[in-house]
RNA sequence: GGCGGCAUAGCCAAGCGGUAAGGCAGAGGUCUGCAAAACCUCCAUGCUCCAGUUCAAAUCUGGAUGCCGCCUCCA
């Protein structure tokens, strides 16, 4: 499998370090808030990517933390008048109804910054020890970044760089105006731990270097773009300074979500939240949109864009519910079907997988999906073949390449029907519309259906037309949609 | 200012040196009482622009223009 690594800037053969083995760290979120749609791209990027590694026979250990303990919650926890730990709760709990919702599997260690504060200590004091780090007289200690040669080497920057653009706030005790916080003197009123240098709490980076100091090295460090610098490119000089090992072998980073071609972001005041979004569309339909485009570049979001990655994830369950409706034939004939079409049928196999490979281009893995499924339309639409023991053999194999797919994905993998029809009761949800009244049209159209009274019935489509309710007819009665 | 990324049809989006996937929208056809869905056909002699390398460039190099991100909490 090839992976882009930020570290090299290129893409690069990824192989485990212990064999079979992957060891895999991702950034989890600060809980003071409800996820907007940017966290939910970065967890649906890395569970496509533990999905994906575990289909290949990789035995992938999944680390995603928590931040428990941080001005934002802290901030928060002020302003509401409830307990900084019950705020963290709160969205803890929100996260993983989010993530559950959202198909994204529960990693397999979960560590919450609060639970790891020796830790944090520990590695604090084997810095200071090592001279990499040091205490200021308010009891804060700083890392010493000119104490560590290679800083800079993940974000691409050089010391000097950073000098220019660095800067110290008014009543910090720094050496050097680059080092960074590791461990922050406890303020009034603020939560704190007893350590070796005061009343304090550890800084935002020190968080992750101890959380995933059980799992080192690690194969793979993800997080959002924004993480390059500096939360991640600090994580690497105190881990690596402390221990003299290498923190992670790959750094994987996914690209934004974008309003308008701008950062969706807290600060721009512009960003959606997972649970506004589901409000209107349907779990599967978000994860659907956000797999639409190759994990590194930025995504445009829009409600246009979601309507349009909803009639095209409707495009691939309503031809599942015709290769299960087709499999109900309870007698096939002896018929095979022609060379080319099996041979393409074949060809077609490995693809999806492949296009996974190439550093999880999912976008272009949606493509052949819908190469697969325009070809099973196909048989579908052909009356002779599709009864054919050769058809009843492909739509078999279609349906094991569709488990593939969603154990991969994380796409494609409800009843059809029951799917559509949420679909359908979600878009008119979001109109706003009677579906009582559209019933009732539906039912006085079809019983002028049965007296043959063709002109009721259009009169009744046109209404329903009006509703923006299409009405299809089918050997199975009738059906209605959205348009 | 420093570092990095992006620019492909009406819209979204693959493409990683061998002659432009896929989706949405649109046009014509098959099917249908008429429709819808599905299927078939069509829809970029060209990939922001200008130079260059090459037998061959959307793909490599240099330059220009435009947009975005990071450099401060941020997925």
């Amino acid at each position: 499998m090839q992976l882009y690594n930020t570290l090299t800037r290129k893409k690069e053969t990824f192989t485990p370090l212990r064999p079979g083995k992957v060891h895999m760290y991702v950034c989890g979120i600060t809980a003071y808030d409800y996820c907007h749609i940017g966290h939910a791209r970065s967890a649906i990027v890395f569970d496509l990517l533990v999905r994906h590694m575990r289909a290949q026979g990789l035995e992938v250990t999944f680390v995603r933390n928590f931040t428990d303990v941080d001005d934002k919650i802290i901030r928060r926890a002020n302003e509401e008048g409830r307990d900084w730990k019950e705020v963290a709760e709160t969205y803890v709990r929100a996260f993983h109804e989010d993530m559950d919702r959202l198909n994204v599997l529960r990693a397999d260690h979960e560590p919450r910054a609060t639970d790891y504060i020796p830790q944090m200590q520990d590695i604090c004091t084997s810095l200071i020890e090592q001279g990499k780090a040091y205490a200021t007289p308010s009891g804060d200690v700083y890392f010493r970044v000119r104490a560590y040669p290679p800083y800079g080497k993940l974000s691409g920057r050089s010391l000097d760089d950073l000098q220019a653009g660095a800067r110290v706030a008014p009543g910090e005790e720094k050496e050097d105006p680059l080092d960074f916080a590791l461990w922050k003197a406890a303020k009034p009123g603020e939560p704190f731990w007893e350590s070796p240098w005061g009343k304090g709490r550890p800084g935002w980076h020190i968080e992750c270097s101890a959380m995933s100091k059980p799992y080192l090295p690690l194969d793979i460090h993800g997080g959002g773009q924004d993480l390059v610098f500096p939360h991640h490119e600090n994580e690497i000089a105190q881990t690596e300074a402390s221990c003299g090992c290498e923190l992670a072998r790959f750094w994987v980073h996914n690209g934004f979500v974008q309003i308008n071609a701008e950062k969706m972001s807290k600060s721009l005041g512009n960003f959606k939240t997972i649970r506004d979004i589901l409000d209107g569309y349907l779990p599967e339909t978000l994860r659907f949109f956000l797999l639409g485009k190759q994990y590194r570049s930025p995504i445009d979001f829009s409600p246009e864009a979601m309507d349009e990655a909803e009639r095209a994830l409707q495009r691939i369950y309503e031809c599942l519910r015709e290769v299960h409706a087709a499999r109900e034939r309870s007698s096939w004939k002896k018929i095979a079907l022609p060379a080319d079409l099996l041979t393409e049928w074949q060809q077609l196999g490995p693809t999806v997988t492949a296009a996974l490979d190439d550093d999880l281009n999912s976008a272009q893995a949606f493509g052949h999906i819908f190469t697969q499924i325009r070809l099973v339309n196909r048989l579908l639409e052909d009356k002779s073949l599709r009864a054919g023991e050769g058809a009843r053999d492909l739509f078999e194999d279609f349906l094991t390449r569709v488990r593939d797919w969603n154990a991969r994905l994380g796409l494609f993998g409800q009843d059809p029907t029951a799917f559509l029809t949420a679909m359908r009761d979600q878009k008119a949800r979001r109109r706003n519309l009677d579906t009582a009244h559209v019933e009732e049209l539906m039912s006085r159209r079809a019983e002028a259906r049965r007296n043959k009274d063709f002109a009721l019935s259009d009169s009744l489509r046109d209404e329903l037309a009006a509703l923006g309710v299409l009405v299809r007819d089918t050997p199975q009665g009738q059906q209605w949609d959205l348009a």
